[in-house]
DNA sequence: GTCTATAGGCAGATAGAC
DNA sequence: GTCTATCTGCCTATAGAC
C-alpha cells in the first residue's frame, strides 16, 4: 500500500525540498544557502548534507521533481480539457499560480544563474524546458488540426515563443508585484494564436 | 574640453564597471565577486572599494550606466529610423546583441535576483523596465497613428508585452547558445502587430 | 589611488559521537 | 538520522602605509 503511516509534513528530504524550492524560486540558486534551510527546519546543515551531499545534488533534485510535478499537471490538463484554447489557458495558469506566490518558475530562475550551475543542474534545465517545448508543439498541432490555433511558421518556433513569453512575462512582473501585469502578457500571448 | 588626455581604457571607475558589468551580465549579481573583478583588472579588492564603497554602490551604478546607455541607444533609434517597425526591429536587435555577446539584459538578470538585491538596486531596476515601456508605447502609438501597426489592447499593454517577450527570450534562449532561438521568439513577437 | 595586512562573517562540507 | 565541533575557504569590508 502507499503509505502505512501518517505523515503530515512529509519525510525529511520532502521537506528540505519544499524549503529549499520556496528559496531558490524567490531567492535564486545563489542566493540561498544550507543554513537558511536548516534555520527554517530546525535542523543543523550536517543533518541536510546527509540527505543531500552537497548543494549540487540538492539543486538537481530540485528540478527533478519540479518538472515531474509539472508533467503531472500537464497530463491533467490534457486528461481534462478536450481544446488546444482551453489547455493553452490552463498552462498559463500553472505559471500565474506560481507567480501568485510571489516566486520565479524554478527553471527560469536557474536559466537565469545559468552559468553558474553545475553541469547536472544544466542537462535538467534545458530538459524542462524541452519537455514543455514538446507538450506545447503537440497543443498546437492539435488545435491547428481542428482549426481552433490559427499561426505561421512552424510549430515547436510557436511553442517556444509561448514558453519564453510566460518566463519573460514572470520575470518581469515580479519585481512589480503585480499579477495583473503577468495576466495581460499571457492573454496577449494566447490570443495572438486565435486571431 | 571633453579629454585632456588619451584614455584608451578609460579611467578605473570606467574599467571595474566594464569587468563588474560582464560578470553580473554572464554569472548575475550574487555570482560574481570584488574579487573576481580585481583579479582580471589586476588591482586589489581594497582598491575596488575606494572606487565604489560597497558591492551595493557598484550594483547601483552599473544599472544607472546600463541605462543611460540603453536611453542614448534609443534616441538614436529615433534619430535615424522613421517608422515605428523599423524602430521595433532596432529595439530588437539591441537585445540580440547583448544576446551574442553571451550575456543576459543586465536588468532582466537582476530582476531574477530582485528579491536579494538592496532597495537602490531594485528601483533602478524597475526604473529602466519603465523607461522602456515608455519608449515602446510612444513607438507604438506612433505605429498605430500611421495605421503601421495594429493590435488590440491598451498601447502600454502591448509595449510591456514586448518587453517581457524579449526578456524571456534572452532567458530561455542563452542556456541553448543559440542566436536563432532568440531571432525567432523576437519575429513573432513584433510580426504579431502588423498581422 | 593603490597597496599590505587583516578583520569578521558566512559559505559548503566533513568527522565522529549518539 | 541528527547532533556537536570543526575545517577551510571565500566573502565584503576596513585601517593605515606608501
Amino acid at each position: 500500500m502507499a503509505a502505512t503511516r501518517t505523515r503530515r509534513q512529509g519525510n525529511t528530504a520532502e521537506r528540505i525540498l519544499d524549503v529549499a524550492e520556496r528559496l531558490v524560486q524567490s531567492r535564486g540558486f545563489n542566493g540561498f544557502s544550507y543554513a537558511n534551510v536548516a534555520a527554517e527546519l530546525d535542523i543543523t546543515t550536517a543533518s541536510l548534507h546527509y540527505h543531500f551531499p552537497g548543494k549540487a545534488e540538492l539543486g538537481e533534485a530540485l528540478i527533478v521533481r519540479y518538472a515531474a510535478r509539472f508533467a503531472d499537471a500537464l497530463e491533467q490538463i490534457d486528461d481534462r480539457l478536450p481544446g488546444a484554447p482551453a489547455k493553452l489557458d490552463a498552462y498559463a495558469g500553472l505559471y500565474a499560480d506560481v507567480l501568485r506566490g510571489k516566486r520565479m518558475c524554478l527553471c527560469g530562475i536557474l536559466a537565469a544563474e545559468y552559468e553558474t550551475l553545475p553541469e547536472p543542474m544544466r542537462e535538467a534545465v534545458v530538459r524542462f524546458f524541452d519537455d514543455n517545448v514538446v507538450w506545447l508543439t503537440g497543443v498546437l498541432a492539435q488545435g491547428q488540426a481542428a482549426g481552433a490555433l490559427s499561426f505561421e511558421g512552424s510549430l515547436s518556433d510557436a511553442a517556444e515563443s509561448i514558453l519564453s513569453g510566460l518566463e519573460g512575462a514572470m520575470l518581469v512582473a515580479r519585481p512589480y508585484g503585480d499579477l495583473t501585469r503577468f495576466q495581460s502578457a499571457a492573454a496577449r500571448l494566447l490570443s495572438a494564436l486565435t486571431d
